[in-house]
DNA sequence: GCAGTTATTGATACAGAGTATTGACAACAC
DNA sequence: GTGTTGTCAATACTCTGTATCAATAACTGC
């Protein structure tokens, strides 16, 4: 926990019912499409994009889909990640402060804190004239199983939004 | 240069030529549509979007201008940074390796480097298994223009992928 | 300076990721 | 059981692009 902190992404599990306590807890009610998607999030370890759920769950509405999802992010179940394209990709949220590790060739998410961003983060506060209100910090890799596998030619989501190399 | 480097995105200024210069080093051609481009971007100082531009010439085709911003951030005239509810902005690069302090009331981007960043990332690097293959780093701000004018109740960009307050 | 090659353009259509609207319906309160 | 209000599905729309393709303009060699 003070060094990497490589949380896997498998690692971050949420049951079911943790997923309807988070929703129940904010005063959202409890509706089948919600029990649906959580259901179906319970079962996930890697990260996802919103169609895929949509694709997943046909009985659904493509909107109440978004909705449970930004929902989600917003009691704190779910972390909404971009790729280095912009492409946004949801993944089960550990409900600590971490930033994210993203393979850009299997687009799964890990979460890491470190003490060196907080280190940062506390000089850029002290430095910064105005006050922060917020900051994202994403470092984009290719995992240990993509350098196996070979997997490693395409990197779909590599460009678009400002990324730097070094 | 060591310490905040606040340099404003007003100091951030390209001459017409410079970029034509930039592209035809690229080895691409010089046409009509790129000189009107690279005049009116020449005129800019703060950020915008691809939209704003398309409205701005409104003789040349919207695939033309996408295709022709992707270009100039492809050869280091514009850099393409997000909001933090993970829409795009375009704003003229200073040719450095830099990161974005972007203001979330009026969208100003003024581009910085510190030590204490770059040090962070030498430990990440270090820390992480991994090759790290590129890197995001933005801090959100309200700037000191926003904050005296009040123009602050909006923060119309704020919601949406994983941005941390603290 | 002209022909030939090839990059580039503009129009149009399409894709991805959502949001806004609306009438219907279901959950919860009483 | 009735009423209020949250939530639903469907639909249309927005924004930010990319793919396709025929027409054209820019460079290249002569």
């Amino acid at each position: 926990m003070t060094t990497i902190t490589a949380k896997p992404a498998s690692a971050v599990t949420q049951t079911e019912s943790n997923i309807l306590a988070a929703l129940e807890e904010h005063g959202s009610r409890m509706t089948w499409p919600r029990r649906e998607l959580a259901a179906l999030l319970a079962r996930r370890t890697d990260s996802f994009s919103a169609e895929e759920i949509v694709g997943g769950l046909p009985s659904l509405g493509r909107a109440t889909i978004y909705r449970t999802l930004r929902l989600l992010v917003e009691v704190g179940i779910l972390c909404k990640t971009a790729m280095p394209d912009g492409s946004p990709r949801y993944s089960l949220d550990d409900a600590h402060h971490h930033h994210h590790l993203v393979c850009v060739a299997c687009g799964r998410i890990d979460e890491f804190r470190h003490p060196s961003v907080e280190r940062m983060l506390r000089a850029m506060k002290a430095h910064v004239g105005s006050e922060l209100v917020g900051h994202r910090l994403e470092l984009y890799h290719r995992c240990a199983a993509c350098r196996e596998s070979g997997h490693g030619g395409s990197d779909i989501h590599m460009h678009g939004t400002h990324v730097h190399a070094h």
